[in-house]
DNA sequence: GCTTCATAGGTCAAAGATAGTCAGCGGCTA
DNA sequence: TAGCCGCTGACTATCTTTGACCTATGAAGC
């Protein structure tokens, strides 16, 4: 078995016994596994990504960390569906405020949480000097991550 | 723990029962927490700044001390200064975590909003081939027309 | 009133403690 | 045998803590 699937597994049991949620030394869980502190990197970047159902957010310096927070669950299908297949490399606004509302009918988000979302992708915001399609991609990988950040709250 | 946690948590806790306010000797502090007494300005700087909400004065000499006084503005008053005055062209992914966690210590925004403005702001979301400067730029349109929709709602 | 000294707090740079990035090597598989 | 995947190490970025040195204030003596 490689090194970085017995990394991935021992993260995950964790993940199972305790909740949806570690935190973890980064040099700790190295040292354990005997190798390179890059090579927690190397499985968190791989195995442990948003594509994955993951969300990951750290600290260096002293007292420093990395957390991980399991997001996929069966509560968040439709949310899993709009990110890894419905919502692809690039979208207009129409496009994205449809899709907001649908969320809002849904009671998946609150009226005032999608007046943020639709705020934060508008073409208002957004009016800064640079290639339209970049606009796009933008707007693709803004709505990602905020629906990551709603499926992490759901989360059973 | 990291030191500067505790003695966060330590000032937080202060504040809470109390007032609005505290006034502190910092050698005393430092004696208490056992350490150098910069320790405490930093902690001031980095968790008491008037992006976290809070205002600091102090006096040196005999009779020194350090007041620490929590600002409580009405939502709006917060919001339409952010707006008008603190959020400039320009932002950085930091800056806009620090505000954004203000708003939500200040319970202008729910926690769950707080996470949806930080992901929509996030380094992640804006990962796209644009200039930095445009990034910065993107940031404060976006962080402003987020607080106006907010600003919106609030108006009863 | 000055001068002086003791008593505070302020600044800043360096050291210490973590985590992140990325180029490159080597093995395995199509 | 080309290309992908796993892995590492050197270098970088960030956060915390400390200490040496600096500045301000107030009280005691003159």
């Amino acid at each position: 078995m490689r090194l970085s699937d017995s990394i991935e597994s021992f993260i995950k049991t964790l993940l199972n016994e305790e909740s949806t949620e570690v935190e973890l030394k980064r040099n700790e869980l190295a040292e354990y596994f005997k190798c390179a502190p890059s090579q927690i990197n190397y499985v968190l970047a791989t195995r442990f990504s948003p594509d994955h159902g993951y969300l990951t957010e750290s600290r260096r310096g002293g007292g420093g960390y990395i957390r991980i927070v399991r997001v996929v669950e069966s509560g968040s299908q439709r949310l899993m569906y709009l990110i890894n297949e419905r919502i692809g490399d690039s979208l207009e606004e129409e496009e994205c405020l449809r899709l907001i509302s649908q969320l809002k009918e849904q009671r998946i988000v609150t009226a005032d949480e999608a007046a943020l979302m639709a705020a934060s992708i508008s073409t208002r915001s957004l009016a800064v000097p640079i290639p339209e399609a970049m606009k796009g991609a933008l707007r693709a990988r803004m709505m990602k991550n905020m629906l990551m950040t709603i499926a992490a709250r759901n989360r059973v």
